[in-house]
Parts: structure tokens; sequence; C-alpha cells
DNA sequence: ATGAAAGCGCTAACAG
DNA sequence: CTGTTAGCGCTTTCAT
């Protein structure tokens, strides 16, 4: 049944009539008891809805799938407590291997990784610092510096900033680093107090931005670090009567398909959701048939100007 | 270490003291190959991305995580012979449960989960045929119908549809069925002449769009069934120079998140996707548990009034 | 090229 | 309440 060339056809006749008469079905578990492997990979995202990481999950199972692998899929909701858990859990149930989002966890969760022998990589964010985690990842550093250039490059200078939760959130944190960064580079007036950190909710970048514009009404543009806080933030400008991009640029993060759907069609960072997905599976099925640890890789990203962003109108 | 309540607290601490001694993990496959369970659910949806149905997968895999089950996912892109294959490969890791995205696929395929001997549900579509097949769902005929309701009770007549692929998706069926019935009721001119179907891409309602409006000029609203498509054709009729509602007006149907950040603001039928797949998560379990058949639910759905719709202009 | 035997790590049923 | 035993359905190794 495991070994169609080595058969005699007389012999493999015989064997498919008595599966057939018997209705014999192959048991996964059996098999993955007896042979220590199971045939199936972990995956941890955040998220689903709303979310940029669905594409990464779709190109992932689609890759497992042709492979023969299974994906047990694990949401962690950006709560390390229940990213924990999960873990165990895939490692308990002897995945071959685990696609982790973000690099950020306990150093004891990698020991624990590392202990079931099964290779991992980390997507969405790029690891560098220890090569013993590998990751398939573009830099979120870059993609946040790309947008604020972009920002700058206009003219503006007072430039908001929300983003997501640094605090359970490295991918978030990696951009707000760069906004924090590129404020500096312009001796702009960052502080803080132009930083709002919120959910992945369109309601929550709307909330971030009626905030912003409270506090700082010589904003000229404001850096959202995915496209769905984006939206939120464009509908509130709408709504209190600004025109983006003539009175305030909005930049995005992410490039969701719906992006280009917007009123006015949102500028941002494309980040290669899809291709992550893919090669981060590819990778990770790689290393669990050779046995080597996953080789990381830097993907590309993109700006795409479209229309949200623009020269700051004239003090 | 299974039954914490009947073990002596002298016995406890020496195993726990052992466990912890010799680093002792659990071996989830092993423990379901001697208990013939496995934890686990199986759960076969046709697309993550751009879509209402990962709301559904995020409640169902919050459901279960908080079970103790763990979420085995596939894909089957709108294909029933992936989708078969699928489900062959779920049910040879002995799920304990599965959950299933529409009714319709080969009646052998329900035998054979049946001759498994694990409960089902079916999501996404109301089954009431065959009372061995549990549904726990909205009625996608009826909220088309409502769909349909809103556009003829503001005065139009000449209306077009854009939906899924009929021939591979039961819930567009219905819903396409609905929109021929209203049309039949008003002695529209429907015919196929005013239907396109399209995957659920942006791009596509948006291609979609272009194809009703050149085909004929007189129509004065579209129902697209579902927002993806909606949005694309938003988008056409923007850049056609069209005004919605003024010069067409348009209806989506999912309520997807980001229906109320279009613009204009997408009038749509809201269904319970959330409430949905925690339903649909509870009644598996809960069927696990008992033995017995799942429990079918017939879940509202609302029509949600914005503004792509109105009345049609005089001619 | 095929058959036989010994487990994989656990549960369940039973005896103590 | 605790210890022992016989499998769960397969793979793998070894013999034939």
């Amino acid at each position: 049944m495991n070994n169609p060339a080595t058969v005699l056809p007389g012999t493999r006749s015989t064997v498919e009539q008595v599966i057939e008469r018997h209705g014999y079905r192959s048991h996964a578990i059996a098999v993955s008891l007896a042979s220590s492997r199971s045939l199936s990979i972990g995956l941890i995202i955040p998220s689903i809805t709303n979310s940029i990481y669905a594409s990464s999950t779709q190109a992932i199972q689609s890759i497992a799938q042709s492979s023969g692998y299974t994906v047990l899929l694990g949401v962690s909701e950006f709560s390390p407590t229940l990213e924990e858990k999960l873990i165990r859990q895939l490692l308990a149930r002897r995945v071959d291997g685990l696609i982790l989002t973000g690099g950020e966890r306990n150093p004891e969760l990698y020991d624990l990784i590392d202990g079931h022998g099964i290779p991992f990589v980390v997507t969405w964010k790029l690891v560098e610092e220890s090569n013993r985690r590998p990751s398939v990842s573009f830099d979120n550093y870059k993609g946040a510096c790309m947008a604020m250039e972009h920002l700058v490059d206009l003219g503006h200078r007072r430039i908001g900033l929300i983003c997501g939760r640094t605090e359970v959130n490295d991918r978030a944190r990696e951009r707000r680093r760069a906004y924090v960064d590129a404020m500096a580079g312009i001796g702009g007036s960052a502080g803080d107090g132009l930083v709002r950190e919120a959910d992945f909710e369109f309601d929550q970048g709307r909330v971030a931005m009626r905030e912003l514009l409270a506090q700082d009404n010589l904003l000229t543009a404001v850096f959202c670090a995915n496209d769905i806080q984006a939206i939120g933030a464009l509908s509130e400008c709408e709504d209190q009567g600004l025109k983006v991009p003539r009175d305030i640029s909005i930049i995005g993060f992410d490039d969701l398909p719906v992006a280009q759907y917007t009123r006015p069609r949102l500028t941002t960072i494309r980040v290669p959701a899809q291709m992550m997905g893919e090669l981060a599976a590819t990778r990770l099925l790689e290393s669990i048939r050779t046995g080597a640890q996953a080789v990381s890789e830097e993907l590309p990203i993109d700006l795409i100007v479209r229309d949200s962003t623009g020269r700051p109108r004239p003090a």
C-alpha cells in the first residue's frame, strides 16, 4: 500500500480487492504513532478576521495540502498566554513543524519547541539576532521607514502614528520604532503625544484618528501602521469634513485587497503576504524533510502610492 | 494524571515530581489511538481571504480551543473535488466531528462521514430536506428576498444580479433563486441577461458591473449577493461617473466589517457569521459528547440600510 | 519480494 | 483507590 513500485501487479490487485471488500481506510493516527511523524503542521496566527494574516494562512494551507500535510490552526488573539497554550497543544499533538507569527516569545517556549526536535519558521517578522530562529518575512522597520520617507518627501513634518499594541505585537513595535526614528531624523515634534495604539478594528482606527485630531490640529499627515486602522482613520476624516489628502495625508500598511477600493484609494506599503505564506510553508516542509533548520529569507516590500497622500497644505 | 479528584495528595505530588524529573509530556497521538477520540474537529471552508468565512472560522476556533479541541483546517477553494479530498483526509485523521460549509455534496460523501460514526454540522446553508443533516445557519433565500424586497419597495423594477458561481456554491444558488423569484413577482424583465456570476474578488465584481452596465443602461439597481462584489461594483460605478444611489442603487450581502466604511456606505444584509460559528461549534461539541445528532438552528438576519440604495431616478 | 514480530505511548478493563 | 494487562492500527526491522 505504501510502496507502489516494488509490489508485483498480481499482489497489488489482490490487496486492492481486499481493501475494497473490507472497506478498509487508513488510520492516520495509528500511522503517526507508529511512524512518529504526523504529516501535520501547526500554524499560529493572532487573528483571521479583518486581517492580512488570512492571506498567508490560505497560502500556507494550500502548500501544506498539496504535500499531504494537514494544518492545525491556532488563533492566539494577540495573547502571549493563549499563544503558549496553543503551541503546547500543537506540540502534544506532535505536529511535524510549526509556523509562528512574530518572533517575540518566552525563550523557554523556543526551548520547548527545540526540545521536541521539530523545525519552525517565524513569519511576519524578520529575526536575525539568533540564527537558531529562522524567519521568512519582510522587514517591518524598513517598510515603515518607506512610509515615513514618502510622507517626509512630500513635505510633511508634523506626522501622527496609529499602530497596533506594541506590547503584544513586535511587528507593530518595529513599525513604531521606524516612525520614531524618522521623526527624530527630521527634528520633528514626535514624542508620544502623536502616537495612538489600538486594536485591529476599523472603529479603533477611527477613534484613534479622532483623538489625534482633537489633540493636534496642525497635523498634516498620519501614518497608520496597518490598513484596517487607516480605513477607520480615513472615515473619521471624512466625517469631520477633512479632505484627504488635501487637508491631511494618510498612509497605510499591508495593502489589503480592499485598500484600492477605499475613497480616496489608500496609499500604503504592500507586503507579500501570499508569497510569505507559500515560502514559509515550503521552507518548513523542506526542513522537515531534510532535518536541517529552515532557511531564512527576507522578502521585498513596495510603496504603493495611491490617492490618500499628497503635499501638506500651506499653513 | 487524568483524574485529579480521586488521587491522594501524596500520590499526586509523587507523580508530579516524576513528571517534572523526566520531562514527561503527554503524547496526544497515542492518547487518540488508545482512546479512539482525537480531541480535534475538522473545519472545511471554501476560502479565508476577502471573506466572511473568516469570522465564523475565528469563532469556531475559539470555542473549540476553549474546550480543549484543536481545529484541523481545510480550504476547499470552491472545488468539490478538493473538498472531498480534504474531508477524506480529516476523516483519516479521525477528527471527532466536522463542520462543513454549504450542504451540497456527493451523497456518498455523507455516507462516508456517517460510516465513520462522527457527527457533523453544515454551516452557511440551511438544510431541511433531510433531518439527517443538521445545519446551523441563516436562510440565504430569505436574506436575498429581503434585499430584493428593499429594492422593489424603493421602486426599482429593472434590477441586475451579481453573485457567486452557483455551480459550486449552493449559498449563491439560493440567493440567485430569490432574485429570480422576486423578479418574477414584479413581472420584471429578469431573464439571465441581467445576471452575472463571478468569483469572490473585488475586481470580478467590478468587471461584472461593467458588463451589466454595458448591456442594459436602463438598470436602476443591482443586487450583489456578497459585499466583496458589491464593493467592486460600487467602484465601477464611480469610475463611470455614476452616482450611487442617485443614478443606480447597489445592495450587498454579508455585512462585512468593511461595508460601513465604503463610500457610499453599503446597504446590505447582515449575516450572523460569528454567532453561527460559535453555535455550530457548540452544537458539534455537544453532539460529540452525547453521541446524538447535532441540533439544527436557523439564525436571524437583518437588512442594514445605509447609503448605497435609494429611489430610482425618474426616467 | 513477501511474511512475521515487536513495539509506538497511551487507555481501559480488570484484578487486587 | 491503585497496579497490571492487553490492545488501539500501524511501521519497521528482521527473517524468509
